[in-house]
DNA sequence: GGTTATTGATTGACGAGTCAATAAAGAAAC
DNA sequence: GTTTCTTTATTGACTCGTCAATCAATAACC
């Protein structure tokens, strides 16, 4: 069996395989047996490669933190104006894939973990502050006190994830975007 | 010392030190012995009260729920006009008691909670539509499209929180309620 | 004497992490 | 070109700790 090079695979399988098990089971109690069951291998293997659950799992985090930024500077390099800037980035959060509920309840999950976890702390402070400074940048030439809007928005957007987790058969990402877009306009409005 | 009547004040003791345990903790992992340590009592009495742990954690929240009913009802009581209804559920749901870092993290450990307990979903139905219909009821005289804002100022309540959970030193209770009121002025100023 | 309060000790389950053993692929030696 | 060595892959079995829940025993009250 033993092909050479498998590391990386094994490393991917278990990361995705994380997120679909904390979504499926929509908890904390995700063990590290099930996560490795549902990658194809044993929980000794899973260790072998990650040492810790709680590597692992930054691991995980780092990886949908990833995913987000890309689709974040995807959505801003096609914008023009800081209207658009703002746009990409709401788009972006509500990119299917960042708000499928497996997505989101990871993404609480995480949330959580930030208590404990340094790592997840740090990552968590890194994602809040490229947030609010790319919100920042929209919100500056728009409005009187950038800041406020800044917080407004990410706020919404925190909220409407958290609901998403709870009753994700309430919202569909095009109204949980409509929704925030509508906030931003009136905070624009109001220059 | 057997002194009879015991049973309310040591579920009351337990339901505190629940909500203490989780916020300072910051962490899921509360266990019985620690909560029970804390009321000053042995883990084995804090079981043969509450019979589970489950079922100790949903009077916690029940605990949670009822303070906040009292809050909004309270502040409710006072208000004259649409307006003041609203700015009364914003003020209660941001009121010390309830914004305090510890109940901020039990609120969100139910969240998660929910997911996998019935009761505990179901309890949180009950708050997500009584908060729902009370903005709405403020909203509806205000606005054309009162679903659409009770559902945005619903959300950015829920994501200050969230944000509240992870950096408590961010904001303090009085900001958090001039962004939020902020938001229902432009959503009023809106029509 | 029956009820309530209370705990130390114990049980039983479960989960993270370790380890020794097996297997194969490539490299190196002959 | 086969034998040996090293490295990587892989797992089943095991250890160790923890925690929820139970139980038997003790003590006070009425």
């Amino acid at each position: 069996m033993p092909k050479l090079g498998m590391e990386p695979i094994r490393r991917d399988a278990l990361v995705k395989a994380a997120i679909a098990e904390i979504g499926e089971a929509g908890s904390l109690d995700v063990t590290v047996s099930q996560i490795a069951r549902r990658a194809g291998m044993s929980s000794a293997l899973a260790h072998h490669y990650f040492g810790s659950k709680e590597q692992m799992l930054v691991a995980t985090m780092r990886h949908i933190l990833t995913l987000f930024s890309a689709e974040v500077r995807g959505a801003l390099a096609m914008a023009r104006s800081s209207e658009d800037r703002i746009e990409a980035i709401v788009r972006a959060s509500f990119a299917s894939q960042n708000f499928r509920p497996a997505t989101a309840a990871s993404w609480l999950h995480f949330y959580l973990q930030a208590q404990t976890s340094e790592e997840t702390r740090r990552l968590l402070g890194i994602y809040h502050r490229r947030l609010r400074s790319n919100l920042m940048v929209g919100f500056k030439p728009l409005v009187s006190n950038a800041p406020a809007a800044s917080e407004t928005i990410g706020a919404m957007i925190d909220g409407v994830y958290l609901r998403q987790v709870l009753r994700p058969e309430a919202m569909s990402n095009n109204e949980a975007i409509e929704l925030v877009l509508a906030a931003v306009n009136r905070l624009i409005r109001e220059g």
